[in-house]
This record gives structure tokens, sequence and C-alpha cells, in this order.
DNA sequence: ATGCAAGTTAAAGTGAACTTTAAAAAAAGA
DNA sequence: TCTTTTTTTAAAGTTCACTTTAACTTGCAT
């Protein structure tokens, strides 16, 4: 069992592709130390790092809000279990805030063909101020 | 109350801006006539294909998808309430899907938070099997 | 020693869903 | 009539999360 691992075992063992974790790194995401050559050595915990992104991710958090969350780690020490906890403990939030927003979608969905109401006037599921405001340029995003 | 109205009506009545009703325009999801000026005119029902469209894009449907739903609506006549009714039963399955999906996410977040298995080699909640696969080039989502 | 796999970089490309820009024509209001 | 607002088009720009490409250097096995 190395100490350190290569771009490409992280890539096998976490199931992002080498170009993505380069890219993590440019995010500052994750980190890694460099060989010799140049070539780079993760260290293990690098795989518990990737491991919340993915995880993140599904959640539906932005890479720059991961970024912000893996900033609350401590850097002097490796995290301990509890210091990954206090990070997850956010997400059980925005997995319910998810759920239920579906759930909202789906009364307005049933009371919307209950209704017949499926029209920009009437219903406050379609209607603009239920909608998030568009900020920038770029794709729209409904929370 | 006028038979058509103009795009600027049409974008302050769905809350949508008028120039993603021209991109709506350009993908086929919505129609208009020419005033002899060559100014769009809208038909009133635009309003309710266009509450389908955002409606649907809330429940995760791209507009792609969207587009296929909507090409099955009668072409000769007005859609009733029964054919948009029909279209809207596939959200229902979609909803409950992506609730299925986030309910999975929370009992796995529990679940690791207890176990404290928050690894790639034991956690199934961000084991590659479990993912998607990319295809193509792009942003990967993790349906 | 030779050859191929694996690593490096910077820069450009991708896809979705739009937005912005620019230049010109038409409609509406004073 | 004059001015302001609205609308038109085509083309280029934007954001996110990556991937691909190209040109090169290293590592490892034979």
């Amino acid at each position: 069992m190395e100490k350190v691992l290569t771009i490409s075992a992280i890539a096998r063992r976490s199931g992002v592709k080498a170009s993505a974790l380069r890219f993590y790194e440019e995010k500052g995401l994750i980190a890694s130390e460099r060989s010799n050559s140049g070539h780079r050595r993760f260290p293990r915990s690098t795989l518990r790092r990737i491991a919340f992104i993915v995880f993140a991710q599904r959640v539906g958090l932005s890479l720059e809000e991961i970024s912000e969350e893996l900033d609350k780690l401590p850097k002097k020490r490796t995290p301990t279990r509890d210091d990954w906890d206090k990070l997850s403990s956010k997400w059980l939030e925005r997995i319910d805030k998810k759920i239920a927003e579906m759930e909202k979608l789906r009364v307005g969905l049933t009371g919307c063909i209950g209704c017949g109401c499926l029209s920009v006037d009437a219903c406050k599921f379609v209607n603009p101020d239920d909608r998030v405001a568009a900020r920038g340029p770029g794709p729209r995003f409904w929370v």
C-alpha cells in the first residue's frame, strides 16, 4: 500500500477521469505534490476528498460551493471523521430542500391537472414570482 | 383582449425574456405569425405552451425532451385540456424518480455519517458503478 | 537500447440554454 | 412631426464542468 498515488491510480479508484482531476486541482479542490520529474503524487486522503466532491455534486452543489465547503476543513492536519461529518450536515438540509421542492411540484402538478389551471395567469407553479431571477448571462437554473 | 400578442406582451405575462422566446421559436418550441412589417405575433395559446415549458424545465426535462413532448400535441386544432393532461402524466414519473433519488442520497448520507464510510472504496453512494457514464464531452450529470 | 504506456502543459473545444451586441426598421407617444 | 421605444436579424459571447488536442518528456519492460 503506497503512501502516495499517481493520477491514474486515483482516477481508477475514484472513477473520476484524470482530466477532471487536473481540472479539480486547477480549481483548488484537490492538491498534489510533484515527483522529481514533475508528475503528480496525490496523498491517499485525496480519495476521500473526491468522494466528498462527487457526493456533493449529486446533491446539487456547484464546484464553487463545494470548494467553499472544502476550505472549511483544517489545513494543518488530515481531516478527521468529525471534520467531514460537520460538512455533510449541510447536505441533509440541501437534500431535504430538494425533496421539498419536488413534492411541491408534485402537488402543484396534481392540482393543475385537477383544476386545469396550467396557464401563466393562474398557476402559481409557473408564475414568474415563483422562479429565481436569472443572474447574469448563461443558462438559467430553477432552484 | 387582443387575439394575438407581441413578443414583449408574452414576455411580460410569462416572465420569460424576449430573447429566450426568440430562442424557443428558433428551436421550434413555440411559433408565431408575422405582422405586415415582420414583427412577431403570438397566438394566446402560446402562453400555455410556455407555462408547460417552464414547468417541465423545473421538473428536469431538457429543451430537447420538452420539444419532443410538445410535438405530441395535435397540430390541426388548439390543444384541449385533455391533450395537456396526457403530457403532464409523464411528469409525475419524473418527479417521483427525482424524489426517490434524493431519498436514496439521504439514506446514504445518514448511513455514511453513521458508519463513517465516506470513502471511495466502501461507500456505494460515491462508487463509480453507481454513477451514470458520461456521454460525450461537456458537463457530466448525475441522474 | 528501444519502444510503448503514462505523464506534463496550455489552449481550444463541447453542450445546454440562453444573453448580448450591433445596426437598422417600425410603432407608439408627445 | 419628432422622439423614444420596440422589434428585427445574425453572429458572437457567457457559464459550468469538463474533455480533447498537440507537442513533448518520463517510466518501465523487453
